[in-house]
DNA sequence: TGTACATATATCAAATTTTGATATATAATC
DNA sequence: GATTATATATCAAAATTTGATATATGTACA
């Protein structure tokens, strides 16, 4: 048990910033937080395909010289919306977290 | 998939204000954030057995009239310490999880 | 030559976790 | 009479995560 991320939100996030395959998104992931956030290929791989199944990316396949094809992941208009939903929930998880881990003592709710 | 918080570290957390039985542990945490982190007792009470089996919390029964007795839990020295260390975690993925959802375009790590 | 790592996607079984229901019991509220 | 609040606990079913496996090529190291 430990504070666990949104794939999807992050996905979608890293998304924002012009089209990319998964293995880049991940590489992007894992090294913008410093290895606090690292995931599978098991996790990885199905989430961008729900993602991909529910319109909020678009697929193309790319190929290349001596290197395995990449599957190229854009953001859609949907998932630029779904993308700002989720930084409205990241941004009351955040303060609902901060507030309870953070700081001292609680204001009590009818306690007795 | 969603944003999940660190039961253990919130329930640690609201210890440190005092001893506390779990229903009440479970209702500071949601009136606390607005209703935003809400866990189950499938959930809550696991994880409590969890956190006494690793003397980070102490428990004791308290029998009251006319009402169900409750298991009242304390923070213990070894607690304290890990609340601490699950701050760390939670800046450091605080901080990972912002900047990657926050803010536009990222770094690129060497890409190509 | 052999080993390991990086690139690249994908699936799968096993392990873990979460959800939601069930069980038990009393008091207050509607 | 029904629902909600207080109070802890377990359990089956569902969902998710972990870690391995599969496939294929290029580069670096000893």
């Amino acid at each position: 048990m430990a504070f666990r991320g949104d794939l999807e939100a992050l996905i979608l996030a890293v998304l924002a910033d012009g089209p990319k395959h998964g293995y880049e998104i991940s590489k992007q992931i894992k090294t913008a937080s410093g290895k606090t956030l690292q995931y599978g290929e098991g996790q990885l791989y199905p989430a961008l395909h729900k993602l991909e199944e529910s319109d909020s990316v678009q697929a193309f396949w790319e190929s290349q010289d001596n290197r395995p094809p990449r599957k190229v992941y854009a953001l859609t208009e949907a998932g630029r919306k779904q993308l700002d939903q989720k930084k409205v929930e990241w941004a009351k998880f955040q303060e609902s977290v901060t507030l309870i881990l953070g700081i001292g003592p609680l204001e009590e709710p009818s306690r007795g």
